[in-house]
DNA sequence: GTCCGATATATATTTAAATACATAACGCTT
DNA sequence: AAGCGTTATGTATTTAAATATATATCGGAC
């Protein structure tokens, strides 16, 4: 059947800085603790996801994502507080789009 | 600076069927009255605005653009009243869209 | 019946994005 | 010093999307 979909992101001078994937990246790095396990689980090469891990650092004043290498783990990879706060932020505002597009009837009775 | 940016869309069965592209292209084709021109206008191949066109006409139950070719003016694309219907309600949505994300500062000063 | 300007459609080419691959570096453990 | 698991980064390959190219078709005007 048909649904409607809403997607929402931040840009700076046009290009693309937090969306739907770095906002499942950080999740994912949050519960695996790992920039390399975090990509494979959403099957994303490990190259696409520290670009954006970049992207993200490069753009906020205060880092999101601090990685470590080496060590007894062999490093990892570590979510901030303040990308925290940016998870949240954003899930608030998705959900109240997502809320207007719920209670949006009349588009998908027009196109059938 | 920093902007929230919002999108909406269509699905049916996973596939786009209606969003921004679609739209413009039909504001297009409304406009110039050929397919043709409308692509042209939007920097879009013909080939990629007719499969578009088909693929509108396709899920809808009544036909959302018209195509004649031959005749005096040797063709032409029109666009149904259904088509129009369609078109004010995606955009009363998108304004919709639009007024939540105004209002929505805290995303924004977080991410700085 | 030929020309015109548009649609119709297959195929080839180009472009951009993503992935794959290879290799280095790091720092703790043993 | 060697090994481990991770990050770091350049380059090559693959993939998918979009475009370009070429040709056919239609139907009215002349």
């Amino acid at each position: 059947m048909k649904s409607i979909k809403v997607k929402c992101w931040i840009e700076t001078n046009g290009d693309k800085l937090y969306g739907p994937g770095p906002h499942e990246l950080l999740r994912n790095i949050k519960a695996e603790g790992s920039l390399s396990k975090a990509a494979e689980k959403m099957q994303l090469s490990y190259r696409k996801a520290w670009d954006i891990v970049q992207q993200l650092n490069k753009h906020s004043e205060e880092p999101l994502v601090i990685l470590r290498k080496g060590g007894k783990t062999g490093g990892g990879a570590e979510v901030t507080i303040h990308a925290q706060e940016v998870m949240e932020a954003y899930n608030k505002l998705q959900k109240k789009l997502q809320d207007v597009t719920k209670e949006e009837k009349q588009l998908l009775k027009i196109l059938n």
